[in-house]
RNA sequence: GGGGCGGUAGUUCAGCUGGAUAGAAUACUGCACUGUCACUGCAGUGGUCGCGGGUUCGAAUCCCGUCCGCCCCGCCA
């Protein structure tokens, strides 16, 4: 029994036991002859007291403790500490991972820390309890949603990452594919189109935890890549999918605690919204169930399937052929009433969808509708926004012949669900609610991405830049030296056109300098050879060692090859993937200089460095190349 | 694409109307301590003041450029 591990929440239970705990160093008291270990696992805290502590310890290390749990002394019972009645006496402590000085402090709740700093060491900032916390709540939440789902016989079902883009809405990311050279993947905005599909595929209920991805530029609460749960329904009214989407949102946020103003949400026409709040997003709290995070939902029907075309809206415009656009989903049937305007593209402004948005606390929590199934209803709604056969062929082609070969009636919705964990944890930044989000700038957390990928890669998926981020190469040479573990210093410097010019602004002299030069192979491919900065190459020495006739490249071959500017290209051919010959004077000096990629940027490192990290063919280190 | 704000110990910040050996808190290191619980006490380490250029006898401080970050508008069916 004592060897295996006990959850902290489990062992506060056994006094008199002997347990064995492993898990973090939540603070660590050290008074000599006895100290203090307050370690925390994924269920609680409790004091640990270790006697004659001859280990390291420091806080954030991970330690198993065996011990006996014990009731505590009367006067040092810790009343703030929920497990503060017992504490383990240890009588064995072996620290399992010694934690270094932290980047960033785990204790507190973390706002006051920079974000770049909280994302590049998510892995701490999560274990806060705050954090800790949250991630609990999201993932129960899901499973709530689940569990309520698979209650109404819904199936789960995966849509594809990989698909077709969408021409409308947002931008898509988009995927290269190699073995399809010049093609392109998009990432799914959102399954729309497959979930509907799969209603034609007779699956009747779906659902899914989408991710769904958009790229389009960042806000503090907007990411690239947000969660859905994304359901449709078969042979459904809008008050049918209501009515589910209803009783699984509120199983599932009561499931994490969550207080509700209206048992029954509040139905409310988008008109009288509009004129009552001024918005379609409104907030039904009062200051009072604002302090105490009631959620209020509410539903918003009868929306205008149209709307003018805003003139400042350059995008709109284009977006609008004829001067109307859809407020919400193209997908969307009509409301029966207006089915003859909609076919005969009349009284655009007055025909009302069926479509339905649920908002909570002010904030679009969801939206959806019921689809036209019928093809001819879908066609008519394109032909509203004034787009041609061709292009109604080109964008929805395949759902009108779908919608033609037996397509029931079919209705859904998509519930945002960071947006309802912000709200749940009672947070302002949808960052708050995600494990792993990005920085407003779009890097990833822990991982540095979006990062350059090597030429060869891009020659393979066919893919050739216009033009290279100044930095690009600068990156690739940096990475190289990193992935050496060799040391460099990256000397500033005003643009330089000439060696010479290059050597006056560092201060060094012209033969620290290799100079690369790029030389045409008479087999074809490229090589490099570099000599130092004063001196010229010597083309007879280089066919010798290379072993067949050579020429040098002009600096627009140059240029259109490597996407570096000649002066600026560094002693690195693998940078480029073509091989490299470092003159003999190189492999015996101390020092060298080279711009990288940058005209404005050098590099000073150890010569032996250089020859770790670019590999030079080693046949090159007796060669004289010089003229 | 446009606008606003910021970048100083590991971290959070102060200093910024030019005149230091650049500070505080916390973290870290060492010593002492058998009852602490954000332990305490003593001693200490730690800085290219984002980077480059300029003005000046003198720049963290003023000017120009540049990089990075945060926020907002556009955009997000």
């Amino acid at each position: 029994m004592e060897n295996e591990r006990v959850l902290i929440l489990d062992a506060v239970k056994q006094v008199g036991k002997k347990v064995k705990l492993q898990g973090w160093v939540n603070t660590f008291r050290d008074h000599g002859k006895v100290s203090f270990i307050d370690l925390r696992d994924t269920s609680g805290v409790v004091q640990c007291v270790v006697v004659g502590n001859k280990e390291k310890i420091t806080d954030e290390s991970v330690v198993e403790i065996i011990g006996t749990v014990k009731e505590r002394p009367k006067e040092s019972v810790n009343k703030d500490l929920p497990t503060g009645g017992v504490e383990v006496e240890a009588e064995s402590l072996k620290v399992l991972n010694l934690a270094l000085e932290l980047p960033i402090p785990v204790q507190g709740d973390g706002y006051d820390i920079n974000e770049e700093m909280r994302l590049k060491y998510r892995y701490l900032d999560l274990r806060r309890e705050r954090l800790q916390k949250i991630v609990k709540m999201r993932s129960k939440l899901v499973q709530a949603m689940r569990e309520k789902l698979f209650e109404y016989d819904f199936l789960e079902i995966e849509t594809p990452m990989l698909t077709k883009g969408t021409s409308e809405g947002a931008r898509n990311f988009i995927v290269p594919s190699r073995l399809n050279p010049g093609k392109f993947y998009a990432l799914p905005q959102s399954p729309q189109q497959y979930k509907q599909i799969l209603m034609v595929a007779a699956m009747e209920k779906y659902f899914q935890v989408a991710r769904c991805i958009r790229d389009e530029d960042l806000r503090s609460d907007r990411g690239f890549e947000f969660t859905q749960l994304d359901l449709e329904m078969s042979f459904v009214s809008q008050e049918d999918v209501m009515r589910v989407v209803e009783d699984v949102v509120k199983y599932a946020v009561k499931s994490v605690g969550a207080n509700l103003k209206d048992e029954k949400f509040p139905v409310i026409n988008y008109e009288d919204a509009m004129k009552e709040y001024g918005s379609d997003k409104f907030d039904l709290r009062t200051e009072k169930e604002k302090k105490e995070n009631v959620l209020a939902f509410a539903w918003v029907v009868n929306f205008p399937f149209f709307k003018k075309v805003d003139k400042e809206d350059a995008a709109e415009v284009e977006e609008g052929r004829s001067g109307w656009v859809f407020t919400h989903n193209p997908f969307s049937q009509p409301h029966e009433e207006h089915l003859d305007w909609h076919l005969k593209g009349e009284h655009i402004p007055e025909i009302k969808a069926y479509q339905y948005d649920l908002v909570c606390n002010g904030l679009e929590s969801g939206g959806g509708s019921i689809r036209a199934h019928d093809p001819k209803v879908l066609r008519a709604t394109y032909e509203i926004m004034g787009y041609s056969e061709q292009d109604i062929e080109e964008n929805i082609g395949h759902m009108l012949e779908a919608f033609s070969l037996g397509a029931p009636p079919h209705g859904g919705i998509a519930l945002g669900i960071d947006r309802l964990i912000m709200i749940l944890a009672g947070e302002s930044s949808l960052k708050e609610g995600i494990a792993f989000p990005m920085t407003g700038a779009g890097k990833t957390s822990v991982m540095d991405a979006p990062s350059p990928v090597s030429k060869d890669l891009l020659k393979e998926l066919g893919i050739k830049l216009v033009k290279e981020s100044v930095d690009a190469v600068f990156q690739r040479v940096k990475s190289i030296l990193d992935a050496a573990e060799v040391r460099y210093e990256v000397i500033e410097h005003k643009e330089v056109k000439t060696s010479e010019e290059a050597a006056r602004v560092r201060g060094t002299s012209m033969d620290m300098a290799p100079k690369a030069m790029v030389m045409k192979k008479k087999s074809g491919g490229m090589v490099m050879v570099c000599v130092p900065a004063d001196r010229k190459v010597n083309i007879k020495a280089v066919k010798d060692v290379v072993g067949e006739p050579v020429e040098m490249a002009s600096p627009e071959e140059v240029e259109d090859k490597l996407g570096v500017k000649v002066g600026a290209v560094p002693p690195f051919g693998k940078v480029f993937g073509i091989e490299m010959y470092l003159d003999r004077e190189f492999w015996k000096k101390d020092e060298v200089v080279f711009n990288a990629g940058r005209r404005d940027r050098s590099i000073k490192m150890k010569a032996s460095d250089l020859i770790k990290a670019a590999e030079p063919n080693p046949a090159s280190s007796e060669a004289d190349f010089k003229k």
